[in-house]
DNA sequence: GGGTTACTTGACACTGTGTCAATTGACACG
DNA sequence: CGTGTCAATTGACACAGTGTCAAGTAACCC
């Protein structure tokens, strides 16, 4: 039984990660991902209370799919403040444009719904570790840029690494990722090491 | 008549503002901007199409109200570059916390309606253009760091100064207007000037 | 007095989320 | 073999918000 209902909710998962990834995480509605799993839409309540709570899992489970914490061990065995600045960058931009679709549509539910907003709120949290991480490994070496106190510079390394500026650059200015981990690395050089 | 008409048209842009003020942007119905201005909702759309019709003349209307033209002058007379990038930068930190609730309202449309997409990317591209000639101003005085091209620079520019990331610093990270300018200021010159 | 114009009132279509109740079909267990 | 359980189905419905429509009203102008 345990396995059975498990196993359906797994479905509902990718086929809403499915969807998503097809729609670009746009304009997705519970009938959509009802459909690409092969069920009702009143099915896929039995296993998930709202869209909102469907997104935030699907958000999450992409993240173990995309196996998050095996990718952030280069940026965390660096050696120095500027190669760990360097590979957290390196990792963030190859890993946005795979969360993207999923994470779009959970950003874009902030709007209307307070759950969405702090779901969102607590990935882009996550990721402000690592922003913390890195400029505190500046700090240390002694090679973070003496006019910016510890804060402030966390609060604007982890602004510039902020998904609309990646949707902004690669939808918008048609840059490859290649593109934005390179600028992203110069700016954020440029601006942080001493 | 005509002038009658104008009249309403007005009080409905103005209590359009009003309320998106009151509210941050978020939630506005139509029907609170009809009982606000004092008419029935069906009123409303005896002068604006749609929401989003009423949000984009919302947007301009603020904009002449704001005399953006009067604001950009000080940027436009500046001789040379790094000024300019500096003016530019000072107009922009100044005047998006005054556009801000009308815009943000705008901008939540976009998920939802191309025509709000449309509205809010053609303002985007005016500030676009204050980004481009800051950064051929650099140029023209040679002080744009080599490594940039003019157009990958512009993106750069033009990114950075997006409403997202003001957002997220001053309402995510409590910065003032002031450390709003003072530090994109900072980025800015460390980023593009050599 | 008759016509025009701005606005009101109230009903309604439409979309999408979320709820509810009755039903079906499979499988497990005594 | 029957019985209970559980996942899922079907179809109806409430609700919010946008946008449409039709009939009525009130002021103003000739």
């Amino acid at each position: 039984m345990s396995s059975e209902k498990i196993e359906t909710r797994t479905r509902i998962l990718d086929a809403t990660i499915r969807t998503l990834e097809e729609s670009g995480g746009r304009g997705v509605r519970m009938g959509d991902i009802a459909k690409e799993t092969g069920i009702s839409r009143q099915a896929v309540y039995l296993h998930f209370p709202s869209r909102t709570e469907l997104l935030i899992a699907a958000t999450l489970y992409k993240g173990d799919l995309l196996d998050v914490e095996a990718r952030l061990a280069p940026s965390r065995a660096a050696t120095s403040g500027i190669e760990r600045l360097r590979l957290y960058i390196e990792f963030w931009g190859h890993f946005i444009p795979e969360i993207y679709p999923v994470g779009k549509a959970l950003m874009t539910a902030q709007d209307s719904d307070d759950d969405a907003a702090a779901a969102w709120r607590d990935r882009m949290l996550a990721m402000r570790d690592g922003c913390r991480a890195a400029i505190e490994a500046l700090h240390d070496d002694g090679t973070l840029a003496k006019d910016w106190t510890k804060p402030k510079a966390i609060d604007a390394l982890w602004t510039m690494l902020l998904v609309p500026n990646w949707e902004h650059l690669t939808i918008e200015c048609g840059w490859s990722t290649k593109d934005y981990i390179r600028w992203m690395t110069t700016i954020a050089e440029r601006t942080f090491v001493a």
